[in-house]
DNA sequence: TGACTTGCTCAACGAGCGTAGAGCGAACGG
DNA sequence: CCGTTCGCTCTACGCTCGTTGAGCAAGTCA
């Protein structure tokens, strides 16, 4: 009945799989659609019949939910949101690992994460008594952000080889402090 | 005498400073020889002339010192570890803007920020004192870090409307408790 | 079974890139 | 004053990229 369909279903969600893995590794720009079909065992033109362009490519790579059981929480980052202010956020800050990568060289990844950082911002915002809770939630996420990019993105090996656990510790005073709570 | 080395100490720093700027601007890859040539007014091939190559120009324009008084200090954001810990650091958190903009695309300039950062986590880390000073230390510069991409690279609304000072100032507290210092 | 659909491949195009080499004209040095 | 240097430009090569359109074999449906 639909074995067509089930063998594009396949086709599709091996390409978006290496997709999302390339443009994650190597960003937006580094990443060719020959490269992709390489790693998806697949024609680079099927990609271009799917997907229409590079673009369209990127941007369900980076908006569609994977299948996988998802790379591991950025560090428990954002449990640390929960933890300070009671507020629940869905993803690390900044969103996907391939939107997060090309963010600084490819404007639609900017936006990607300037907008789900901006959402974050807003929700954690709510939980803040001040005058400046806006701010002080900005002030909270990009903490995130930059240890995310510090450990992650960059490697340092300062917060490489400590443990996830030790560094949401160190962290959970200083997010405090920002979300001006008392204890 | 050297007319002829005037010319030419000339043309190379308005190419530097058309390199600087398209680098920090778009980054490494999208940053085009042809294009750097343009905005400096000058023949693409001299560049290679002088530079030898793309990789050896995005290096200098990264390494050298600029003659421009400088792109205001990152928010002064490097000031608040002389305040907390009274270590003075020289650059902002991981360095020249065009480094950082590449810094998750181009592993040359990864390496030159991560470089950076352990320098100045180094530093930082001397004046701290506790078991973990390096692991606080880096939990301060990447907190810095990642407040100036969502300023300044990323253009965060809650960021950039507000005051340098007040973000300054929101954020000592935070970077105290990161310090473990007690006021 | 036969006409049609469709997932998929092959070969190629035009554009833009980094880079190389020959050559020109003005500054230099004896 | 003349041979040499050298900053600079022009032209073009080879490569890789995103993208296209024709074509094939296997599945679908009457």
């Amino acid at each position: 009945m639909n074995e067509r369909a089930e063998r594009r279903r396949r086709s599709e969600e091996k390409i978006l799989a290496a997709a999302r893995a390339l443009f994650a590794e190597r960003g937006y720009q580094a990443t060719t659609i020959r490269a992709v079909a390489a790693a998806a065992a697949v024609d680079p033109a099927l990609i271009m019949q799917f997907f229409g362009n590079k673009g369209n490519l990127f941007r369900l790579a980076v908006t569609a939910p994977s299948e996988e059981p998802a790379t591991c929480d950025p560090e428990r980052l954002t449990e640390l949101v929960l933890d300070v202010l009671g507020v629940k956020l869905a993803e690390g800050p900044g969103g996907s690992d391939a939107a997060m990568r090309s963010m600084l060289t490819h404007p639609e990844a900017a936006a990607h994460v300037r907008d789900s950082l901006s959402t974050q911002i807003q929700q954690a915002s709510t939980a803040i008594d001040d005058d400046e809770a806006e701010l002080r939630a900005a002030l909270m996420l990009t903490t995130l952000l930059g240890v995310t990019v510090g450990k992650h993105l960059l490697g340092l090996e300062s917060l490489r080889t400590a443990s996830p656990e030790r560094i949401v510790e160190l962290l959970r005073p200083s997010l405090r402090a920002l979300a001006n709570v008392r204890n």
